[in-house]
DNA sequence: CGTGAGACGTA
DNA sequence: CGTACGTCTCACGA
């Protein structure tokens, strides 16, 4: 029986219990998004929380074995060598595992030559001597023979690894009738099949435990072999030999010489952020939560050897003053202004993001603003907020929207923490404030009470808030290198209004046009839902894959397309090669229907997103992309359709509005292979762009030998399609696959391609290899994009992150450009009060809207802008059109 | 009601 | 076995 005064230990084997974990849970159910598995991880967690909550061990440690070889191995070969190649699902989470334990503050040992086993048997024989309760949890029987009274053994069950046997010795008697330490004696007899270790012949469990119990050992039924009677005893006189290597090999080392002992296993504080670190990018969530409610629920909490987690330990936000009218004002005078620090500023949130208040932060005190429009108490404030005393403003987009819908301007942005975070680990998945202070500073942040209706007494809110923005952006700035503080600093803070102003803005569009076009869609897909419906005979939910492969492969027993995880794929590319292999009119009806209703989808998506006056206002997401990108939500305006005669339609409606006179686009032409021409510095490429004639056909005549003129529409297609795929790391299998060709053409292709432009490859190579050191990317500008898993020997995760690093620089370099050149535009605009503004941003595209008699001169400043926004050596083309439409703008 | 998969729109 | 996104529907489980 543990007694309770005693510490208690807990000792697992790592290796075994994960192993179990990966089998006991649906590989396919816990893939991180990087493709990793993470099965075993998270059973092995989920187990781990649960022996914390129930055994409140005061000491712990996890062993890892270090390979499967051994002194063991080296003295028999054969040992453990019926295992198969450990399942490539489990490669790679054994090292994640331990850094998750490793977060959790856990101790880990591994020893050199020793099996995980021997660790516990070593750390059980000194925990028991040294007044412990030990727990082992192994999932290997072998541990079976460290039970004692002070030992008890915890295996997994067949059920699972989060159900654990307890045995403790009156356990191991009743399951085996001997003693613990018997038990490598009986194992020895009749063998392990799981450590190829084989025992004699038609000795079972029953016969060893009989000869054990009545000669009391194994050395004596060895020395009374004589006696046994029977086939068995013939078969023991000749194979004991094999009994004793077993024994040799089954006995677990008690003395190995290990760098810590029990006392040394005092459970230590669990690192939230770095478990949210690391669980982030396993994507485990309630496990996260189980975590943090140890952590704070005192995890670690029974008796007098308990070890509470670290106390926050930053300073304790300032009380709160609520000042208005005149003391604001002096507040102001002594806190802020231009040749001071910055201070914090939050913006108090209203229904509709309307502004009920603000908090304003000093280093050592923070205040809270009551606001109300059109009151004169606060000329002060408003007047500062428009000048250049720098501010901190987490989410700084939103607090520039909201104050400029009430009238004020937050001008001298001086650090957003949500962009300085984005900017440190462009992947992270949350840039919330409370998390970045969570991870940053260590510091539990108050929030609101989300149950709570009205706030109880919220004064101290968004002052705290403030504060809290001021501290983690000090952090923030201090983590980032110096290219990326470049970036923060000269391209994404100004970058702030200017995004801020489009989205307010917001693109005027014609309503009715797009009404009419999604009834003639609905219409259009009833039609051919009725038509497809005729042809199979019945009426299906076309919008179901499920109820689609129902259909095609049982129904018409079409042949399998590629598989996938719930059976086999409908997506267009698959319907197309069916139609090939095996005509059908339902096929053709199915693709025009999804074709019809994805995009009447589409567009009743806009049509709710039309305000009052007429426009559709998206929102970019500064942080939304790891590359540099800005991205568009609710709606997203920047996945518009445009390859079809429909997207055409839908590229019509987006019109200027009545006080302009029309719309202009303008887009970077190649943007990407010019990057690529610089950064790699190929000669060829550099000609093909400053010569100003058609890229591919350029490329083309290279490549067959042929004189440009004479490049054929098809061999441009292949060029352009090569071209395009080498920013994303295509493969001669990927090519041929796009181009329908032979892989052997397309590798020769390939070939071809690189022998003119050879140094395209050298860079792209060159690029993955620097990254793969560095453990980042860079753009041209300094933007970094870490890589963890350029080294990963899991081969799937690994030429993941390769492609992924070949193409970061390059489109991160191209988004660098187009803000560099957003910035510029609105510069000039500005400054020559012109009442033109930039509507949106599709990536290398910008639309304007142009006010009466500017567009000459806008379109100057937009090519000149576009232009000059970065100085490569080759020349950065803008192509320009004007029309009433996006459409008609197009060219 | 939230979540994941599948599909598909853009650069 | 081509990068980067967002959003819809369906199906499933709490």
């Amino acid at each position: 029986m543990p007694d309770p005064a005693k510490p208690t230990l807990l000792v697992i084997d790592g290796h075994s219990l994960a192993f179990r974990a990966f089998y006991a849970l649906p590989v396919d159910s816990f893939v991180n998004r990087d493709g990793q598995h993470t099965n075993a991880i998270h059973g092995f967690i989920s187990m781990l929380l649960n022996l914390l909550k129930n055994e409140k061990p005061t000491h712990l440690a996890v062993a890892f074995d270090i390979s499967r070889y051994s002194f063991r191995t080296r003295e028999y070969p054969e040992y453990k060598g019926t295992r198969n190649e450990t399942p490539p699902e489990f490669v790679g989470q054994i090292p994640l595992l331990q850094e998750a334990l490793h977060a959790m503050g856990i101790t880990t040992i591994t020893k050199e030559d020793y099996e995980a086993d021997d660790i516990l048997a070593t750390l059980a024989s000194r925990g028991s001597s040294g007044g412990y309760n030990v727990y082992v949890v192994s999932g290997d029987r072998d541990a079976i023979q460290m039970v004692n009274d002070d030992v008890t053994l915890l295996y997994p069950s067949a059920r699972g690894v989060t159900d654990l046997t307890r045995y403790d010795r009156d356990k191991v008697f009743e399951r085996y009738g001997i003693e613990p330490h018997q038990y490598p004696e009986i194992a020895a007899l009749v063998g392990e099949t799981s450590d190829n270790l084989i025992g004699v012949d038609k000795v079972g469990e029953k016969t060893a435990v009989k000869w054990i119990n009545q000669f009391g050992s194994l050395d004596e039924v060895i020395e009374h072999r004589d006696e046994i009677k029977g086939v068995v005893g013939d078969r023991l006189r000749e194979q004991y030999d094999r009994a004793v290597r077993n024994r040799r090999l089954n006995r677990l080392v008690t003395d190995v010489d290990l760098p810590v002992g029990p006392d040394d296993l005092l459970r230590r504080p669990i690192d939230v952020p770095a478990v949210r670190e690391v669980f982030d990018r396993l994507q485990f969530r309630t496990l996260l939560d189980r975590v943090t409610a140890l952590a704070e629920g005192g995890g670690t909490a029974t008796g007098a050897e308990s070890v509470e987690p670290a106390a926050p330990t930053g300073p304790v936000a300032p009380v709160v003053r609520t000042l208005i009218d005149e003391e604001l004002a002096h507040w102001l005078r002594t806190h802020a202004s231009a040749d001071k620090p910055a201070v914090g500023v939050a913006v108090e949130y209203g229904p509709d993001n309307t502004v009920t208040g603000l908090g304003i932060a000093a280093a050592g005190d923070s205040v809270h603003v009551p606001w109300a429009a059109g009151r004169g108490d606060y000329v002060a404030l408003e007047e500062w907020l428009d000048t250049d005393s720098p501010k901190v403003v987490h989410d700084a987009k939103r607090a520039y929207k909201a104050l400029r819908r009430v009238g004020l301007t937050l001008t001298g942005l001086d650090g957003d923490p949500r962009i300085a975070a984005w900017l440190l680990r462009p992947g992270r998945t949350s840039f919330a404030l409370a998390d970045l202070v969570y991870e940053h500073l260590a510091e539990r942040m108050p929030e609101a009470d989300p149950n709570q209706l009205v706030p109880a007494d919220d004064a101290g809110g968004v002052a705290t808030e403030a504060w809290y923005a001021l501290r983690v952006s000090d952090e923030l700035d201090a983590l980032l290198d110096e290219g990326s503080r470049r970036v923060l600093r000269t391209i994404e803070l100004p970058l702030v209004p200017v995004l801020g102003d489009m989205e307010l803005t917001g693109v005027a569009t014609d309503r009715p046009a797009l009404r009419e076009l999604s009834t003639r869609l609905a219409d259009t897909a009833a039609l051919l839902a009725a038509e497809a419906f005729e042809v199979i005979g019945r009426e299906v939910n076309l919008g179901s894959p499920k109820q689609l492969q129902e259909v095609l492969f049982e129904q018409l027993d079409m042949p399998k397309t590629r598989s996938m995880k719930s059976g086999y794929s409908t997506d267009a590319a698959s319907l197309a090669d069916l139609q090939e292999k095996n005509p059908h009119p339902f096929l053709d009806l199915l693709l025009k229907h999804r074709d019809a209703t994805k995009l009447r989808q589409i567009i009743e998506t806009l049509d709710k997103a039309v305000d009052d006056g007429g426009r559709i206002h998206t929102t970019y997401d500064q942080t939304g992309t790891t590359t540099g990108r800005i991205s568009s939500i609710d709606p997203n305006l920047q996945n518009i359709p445009v390859k079809t005669a429909v997207g055409h339609e839908i590229r019509a409606a987006f019109q200027h509005g009545p006080d302009y006179e029309t719309l202009l686009t303008a887009d970077y032409s190649q943007i990407e292979m010019r990057i690529m021409a610089h950064l790699s510095g190929d000669a060829g490429l550099i000609t093909a762009f400053s010569e100003g004639e058609d890229l591919h056909r350029f490329v083309g005549a290279r490549i067959f030998g042929v004189e440009p003129a004479d490049v054929s529409p098809l061999m441009r297609t292949k060029v352009k399609a090569m071209s395009y795929g080498l920013a994303y790391g295509l493969s001669a299998f990927g090519l041929s696959k796009q181009l329908r060709i032979e892989t052997a053409e397309a590798k020769q292709l390939m070939t071809d391609y690189f022998a003119r432009f050879g140094a395209v490859r050298d860079y792209l190579r060159n690029v993955v290899e620097k990254a793969r050191e560095d453990g980042y990317t860079e753009t041209i500008f300094g933007r970094r994009r870490p890589f963890a898993d350029l080294t990963s020997s899991n081969r799937v995760l690994r030429e993941n992150a390769e492609r992924a690093a070949l193409n970061a620089p390059i489109q991160g370099s191209a988004a660098d450009i187009m803000k560099i050149a957003m910035l510029g535009v609105r510069r000039d605009l500005d400054e020559r009060e012109l009442q033109s503004r930039v509507l949106l941003q599709v990536h290398d595209e910008l639309i304007v809207e142009i006010a009466r008699g500017e567009a000459d001169v806008v379109e100057e400043i937009v090519r000149a802008r576009m232009g000059s926004a970065a100085d490569l050596t080759v020349p950065l083309d803008v192509s320009v059109g004007m029309g009433e439409s996006w459409d008609a703008a197009a060219h």
